[in-house]
DNA sequence: CGTTACAGTGAACACTGTTCGGCAACTGAA
DNA sequence: TTCAGTTGCCGAACAGTGTTCACTGTAACG
């Protein structure tokens, strides 16, 4: 994400199926008293250690000191908690503003921020993978992405389709990501008591196996094997994002490969 | 799907991470002994009516007529069963003969059959998205894709991530069609205790509320609003893969837009 | 001092996945 | 026919979940 951006726009009118939120308490603080922010961030300190399946509202409460019973005054449940820690990771993620000359750039410097930020908290993916992204506070981002395919001059159905197409891939791959890397995490931890996930020796295991498959009935999956599974996520990840540009370049009026 | 297809190959040996199940019941049934089978049968009852959140292990042993304990002696654990139950989504789905000429069409076939089963069971994409499709029952169907695309004339790199990208595309796409479906359900037994989903009123109340936002912050949500929200997703489905399908196009040696 | 307001508590409820000791009915052998 | 032995299933239990509610203590105000 370059420096070209715009603030976020204000904030829209909710939608209409925005869930309602007790309202904050209307009296001067006592000492240091729970807020909404301070749940969210105990729930991803929850989430950074124990992962999704270990980020129960115990935990939270645990985390900051609380019982557990408190977390209700801030947050009305635990959908609720997970849709704050969704929207707060859009916070601070500045869009860009639009450029003809240089759409591909946006979208790929766009895309790459919004991994990033998934792989910045465990499990994160699967969290947003469980939310539409059409709340109140993350319409402006639609916006935005939608002005960058529609000044690079993408026909309207192109460009309505395209967001989704590529929120769905980010999230996904980030969300394949996650299960290998639980699955090496917990294979390592299987069969020694270093519970590093040894990524490369996972990825070696998998290159081994396709290598095994009998010639006959799986020719091009042998013949892959080491593209299919690569210890280079990135790498991986620009080809599937790129595969996504051309496909939207190809509707340009003026064919720019 | 047409019926240009090859039958199941031979299935590999197991991936190294294959979860041991308990091995089935060696003598003879007493009388309709409980089976695997049987066990997933009542799952998919029970997903389809409840779904995925409302599945438990007590409500697939109620299907099932059954205590509970005796699940655990056919499946190893709820995420056993979930696989089982992924798995035999796969059963009876024949891929395609790769056909150069065809390639389109049948990666058009292939992910429009593969939603349709998506579709038949509630919430079945979220329990889709969960699993690498690298287990031992699946490999022949990623090796046929494989087969397509290559024999297409893709370069390998891009093969590779071909199926990756589509099968992400797929399980996201359906996901998020699950999600507005179950939210037209929710705001409809709210509002009536006609619990019938109303899909139009809600798409139409969607168009309402992007045209009622502020035009100057959102110009062009405001404009694709008609776009963004539509009751055919069989076709807001077609136009994201038509983008992939381009963009994996424009890397063949002979442009054929 | 008394009153009110309220953030935070702890116990409870109805669930969840999973395990384990035991029971009943069937099998094959004596 | 009787006696193991095995197998399929059951009931109860354990530790955990999200959520609610009557309750406390403490702080500020009149």
């Amino acid at each position: 994400m370059t420096d070209e951006t715009a603030g976020t726009p204000a904030s829209p009118p909710p939608s209409p199926w925005e869930r309602e939120r007790p309202a904050p308490a209307r009296v001067a603080p006592a000492r240091e008293p729970l807020s909404r922010e301070r749940v969210v961030d105990a729930a991803f300190t929850v989430l950074d250690r124990q992962g999704l399946d270990g980020l129960s509202m115990r935990q939270v409460a645990a985390e900051a000191g609380v019982a557990v019973s408190a977390l209700y005054a801030h947050v009305s449940s635990k959908d609720d908690l997970l849709e704050l820690m969704y929207a707060r990771l859009f916070a601070g993620f500045a869009m860009p503003v639009p450029d003809p000359e240089r759409w591909r750039e946006q979208v790929r410097d766009y895309a790459r921020s919004w991994r990033h930020l998934l792989l910045a908290h465990r499990d994160m993916a699967r969290i947003s993978m469980a939310h539409v992204p059409f709340t109140a506070e993350l319409l402006p981002h639609v916006e935005a992405l939608l002005a960058v395919f529609r000044t690079a001059g993408l026909p309207d159905r192109i460009a309505a389709e395209a967001g989704d197409l590529i929120s769905t891939y980010i999230d996904g791959f980030v969300l394949e990501e996650g299960m290998w890397r639980d699955r090496a995490a917990l294979q390592a931890g299987d069969k020694s008591s270093l519970a590093r996930p040894d990524w490369r020796e996972m990825a070696g295991e998998m290159q081994n196996y396709f290598a095994s498959l009998p010639e006959q009935d799986f020719p091009h999956l042998r013949a892959l094997a080491g593209l299919m599974v690569t210890d280079s996520a990135d790498e991986r990840f620009d080809i599937g994002l790129e595969i996504i540009l051309r496909g939207l370049a190809s509707y340009l009026p003026s064919p720019s490969v």
